[in-house]
DNA sequence: GCTTAGGTACGAATGTCTACGTACCTTCGA
DNA sequence: TCGAAGGTACGTAGACATTCGTACCTAAGC
């Protein structure tokens, strides 16, 4: 289980950090999936659209979860992505409105 | 005057590019300082503090016209230089709050 | 007319992002 | 035990971003 880690504290997740992270369509994508469910259900890597190769998707997601915008857990087998919805509407009020609304 | 072109309407704005303008620290600072002075002042590309070249300097404010986030005017010697504050807080409200609440 | 200040255009160098293939790891199910 | 599924790590190739220097343009002041 390599770096499972790399996850900022709340206080940590940097402005510059998220909008460079939404600044791509696909991760965009991913968010916007992840704002859709109710609450912070825990999703797989592969559950959001085939799109790109494996590695691709690994770099991704890497992205978003240094950047402090989901939650990566390890469960062994898979990857068990969560969105900081908590922590994100308590440092950028607005921000998921913002992405939630697109399209 | 070239182009003092690449404003686009405000039904225009993406939210893809304004994310990837606000991405730059650079672009931020000025977005801020906009932000700052209350009304929609017009002020010249040179005023916001010295940084960089002269051709950088023209790089992010086209950038940032281009995405939508300011406005140029040719005042042919000079450029003045307003955020789009109106379009912005429309389009894609919170945002703005978000940027001046950075630091 | 000349110079200066504020800008743009263009090209080049450098750097960062994105995407991919390959190899490898871990667990689940046959 | 042997796949197959879900992921990571690493190296690499191409695309895009950032920065700069140089040359050029326009209006204002002398």
């Amino acid at each position: 289980m390599p770096d499972a880690e790399g996850h900022p504290e709340r206080s940590e997740i940097e402005l510059g950090a998220v909008l460079s992270a939404l600044a791509d369509p696909l991760r965009r994508t991913v968010i916007r999936e992840l704002l859709r469910a109710e609450d912070d259900v825990e999703r797989t890597c592969t559950s959001f659209g085939l799109w790109e190769s494996k590695s691709t998707r690994t770099h991704h997601f890497r992205v978003l979860r240094q950047a402090g915008l989901v939650r990566q857990v390890d469960r062994g087998n898979m990857r068990g992505v969560t969105l900081r919805r908590a922590d994100l509407a308590a440092r950028f009020p607005g921000l998921l409105e913002l992405i939630a609304g697109e399209r």
